[in-house]
Order: C-alpha cells, then structure tokens, then sequence
DNA sequence: GATACATATTTCATTGAATGAAATTTAGAG
DNA sequence: CTCTAAATTTCATTCAATGAAATATGTATC
C-alpha cells in the first residue's frame, strides 16, 4: 500500500499530512501505515508521531497504533463556540427536517474535503450516515460536495450551471438510494457560508419534491438572519 | 503582554504550540498576540498560521485574527468514536447525576491540562461551567486536577495522600461556591483512564455526603466494567 | 525455548528548510 | 490626506530536519 499523494515539504504540514490520513474509516492506524499511506520515511513519521502524541492530538494505543487524541476535543468546542454559524443553523435546521420528514445537515468546505457541521437529530438512517464532524473528500460527490465547489470559486460549466440554478441536485450520487438537494448558505453580507442539504431515500423524493424544499428552506434560515442567495 | 514561557524548538511543536495559545477565554486571537504570547517573532508566527489555516485547524476572521477551524471537529469526531471510554461512561455519568441530584463529569489528563470528556446533561448551574471538550491548566487547581496528577505518577506528599485514600475533595478551590470529589476510573485491566467528579453547590455538600457518593460511583461504573482502583 | 520475520526505534553525517531582523505594504484612526 | 500600528514579504545565515542503515523489540512458528 504506497501512498497516493506526495508528501508536502515543511515540517508543520507534513505533521498535518500524517493527522489527515485518519478518517472515521481508518481510526487506528500503525507506525507502517501511516508512514506509506503518507508517503514519509518511517524515522521521519515516527518522529512527527511523538510530537503529536506529546500534544495529545494523538494517543498511542496498547498495541502500539495511533489514534487521534483528546486534544482535538478541546480546540473542537472553542470552534463551536466561536462559530455563530452553527449555533445558528441548528433551530433552523431542526425546523425543516420536522417540515420535510427528512434529513437537514449543514455543510462547510475545509481545504478539499466537505465537513458537517449540523444535522437534525430527528431523522437517522441506518444506511445513510452523517456525523457532526463527518468530512469526505469533495471528489467523492453527493450534493453537498458539487454545492460547495460551485460556490467556492471552483470553475467548470457543471459549477456554472450550479450557480446559476441555486441548488443541486444528486440521486444516488454518493448513497445508491438517496437522493439530496444542496443549496448555498449566504451571511446577511453575502459572504458564503456552506451547502445545506435534505437527504432521504429517492424512491420517496421526486426531483419535485426536492426543488420545493428550496422555499422551505429560504423561508426558515431568514429567521436566523441568513438566505439562499447574495 | 509578552510570553510566560519560551516557544518550543521544532516547528510541528511551534505550530501546535501556537494552537494551544486559544483557550475559552481567548477563542480570537491577532497575530500581534499570537507572537507576544507564543514567544515566537510574528514572521514565524505568521508562517505557521499559514499553514494551520491552509488546513483547517484555524480559520483567519474578517478582521484578520485568527481562531480554531472546522478541521478540529473532524478529528474530535474521529477522536470520540475511538474512545470507548466516552461511550462507557456516559451512561454510568447520566446515572450517577440522577442517584445524587449533582453534576457528574469525566476529565481526562493531557499534557498540563484536564480535559471534560463527558458530562451529564441534567444539572446546569449557570456559574459552575463544564463544557464537553473545556479543558484548563493543571496548576489552575480543582478536584479532577489534584486526582489527575496524583494518579499520572506525580510525586509530593499531598499526591500520595490522595493516592492512600482514593479520592480528592475541594471546597472552593477553583470555584468558590463549589465542592466536588473526584475519583480515579480504572480500566478492568488496571489502567488509569481519568477522573470522575460530582460537583455541586459547597453548602449543599458537607464531606460526609462527598465521601458518600464515592460508593454510589463505584457500583455504577462497575456496570461499564470500570471500578475506582486497580 | 529457539528461530525467523515483521515492525518499531535509534543513530548520525548531510542537507535544505526554518529563521528573524529589516524593509515594505496595508489598513484604520484622526 | 497623514500618521501610526499591524501585517506581510524578503533574503542571507543557521540550525533543525532528514533518511539510509544499524539496532532493538515483539510475535508468530517450529
């Protein structure tokens, strides 16, 4: 198993490279593995692996793999409090899955990967997972994926199309079953925020269905001050 | 305001160092004052934010500070499915809560600081805090703090004190109006995972009943096969 | 309990990335 | 528009990072 990606040069990113080879699909990785998924010399991996543990943003298990640690828990919860975004998104979102029947999830664009930030506790299939904190690469699709690159600048006709429609929508695009719609999330000032999204099995979500979700939404994030469009 | 101690030397530490600068208490922070307080000459410091910031562990604020990015939940998420003392504990903590009528909560050692891992969810006294993820310095003192040093191998006779008695109460000592009593949670194997601690208003709370609840603790946490000595 | 294999850890001469003082730019206040 | 403070860029010097090889540790296998 060689790494897919070249590592990057400095010391600090390369530290970061070695945090971001965890994922919910691999939590416990060896001192081997980390070392060629990532591309880095075993010395130097193991090196960068002790600051981390010693930082506690790594704990070293029993059977001498490495997991992420506590730490990460304590600058996620200074994150929370200083996103007002998520504090505010949450009513809203609970208001909609309510009106929907469906799954709401909130979405922010770090780096190339799609990470939620929200989601409604009402609605959980046991065939389509979404955690708070859950991230995927953006390559790997689903509504929220195609909504964020459209409206981060990325360019491409597909994206075009995107902006120009204010919403996107994915059948079994990332879930055989499920089928999504994303729509942008704007600050009174314009600035964009993420991809909200309602998700639920296709066979119940005619594209109809999904486009009239839209109106729902922009009537019930207006009351947290923010709306679907510039 | 210039820094209380001098940086560390590599630059994964100087980075992580940098992210340890934000606390509850400083969730923004400017580069000016990342530099004064990290020790670190703003051109370093300004470097490593880069790089932080490039990958989500800070986002930069419109007014050009900076504070924690979205990438720390991702972690944390990963972080929390790993853990399975999170998991085996909450229930045991929801429990305890009820039984004693106090808040109930589980801290664990990282570095110099205690980290909240879990609490109940019942009882909020708007002037006692503790946030899941709230972390504070060691030194800064508290039950779970004393019990935490004490049992991660640090000498002193006060540490061995409570070593020989198994628990630790405080009156007062971090927050005037509070008592707690923290207890050391053992893995079945022997590990030393952390400390539990029910806190509650002083004057509700003589030691006798403090000393008490260490009982209660121990028959709820045995359902999770954790006990309060090796 | 000895042998072999795989993984983890340490070492150290070489190299190149990190450094920070100074210069420059940007942004806000008056 | 001017002044001041903070942020950013530059670049010659230096010191920390590197990784190949040697060594150690652990765990199956006979």
């Amino acid at each position: 198993m060689t790494s897919s990606k070249r590592p990057p040069a400095g010391v600090l990113d390369r530290g970061l490279w070695l945090l971001s080879q965890f994922s919910m699909e691999r939590k416990k990785l060896p001192l081997k593995e980390l070392a060629s998924l990532s591309g880095l010399d075993k010395a130097t991996a193991l090196r960068l692996l002790k600051v981390l543990v010693d930082w506690g943003y790594l704990v070293k298990n029993a059977d001498g793999s490495y997991s992420p640690g506590p730490s990460n828990l304590r600058l996620a919860s200074i994150y929370r409090a200083t996103s007002n975004t998520i504090t505010r998104i949450e009513a809203p979102i609970a208001r909609i899955s309510e009106r929907v029947g469906q799954t709401t999830a909130f979405f922010v664009r770090s780096g190339e990967e799609r990470i939620c930030l929200a989601r409604d506790h009402a609605y959980q299939d046991f065939r389509y997972f979404i955690e708070v904190g859950g991230s995927v690469s953006l390559s790997e699709g689903g509504a929220a994926a195609q909504l964020l690159m459209a409206y981060s600048g990325e360019a491409g006709e597909r994206h075009d199309e995107t902006r120009g429609r204010g919403y996107y929508i994915s059948r079994g695009e990332r879930n055989r079953h499920f089928a999504s719609v994303a729509m942008p999330l704007f600050e009174s000032d314009g600035q964009f925020l993420g991809a909200l999204t309602i998700t639920g099995l296709a066979v119940d979500l005619p594209d109809d269905d999904l486009i009239g979700f839209v109106d729902i939404v922009r009537a019930e994030v207006a009351g947290a001050g923010l709306s679907l469009s510039r």
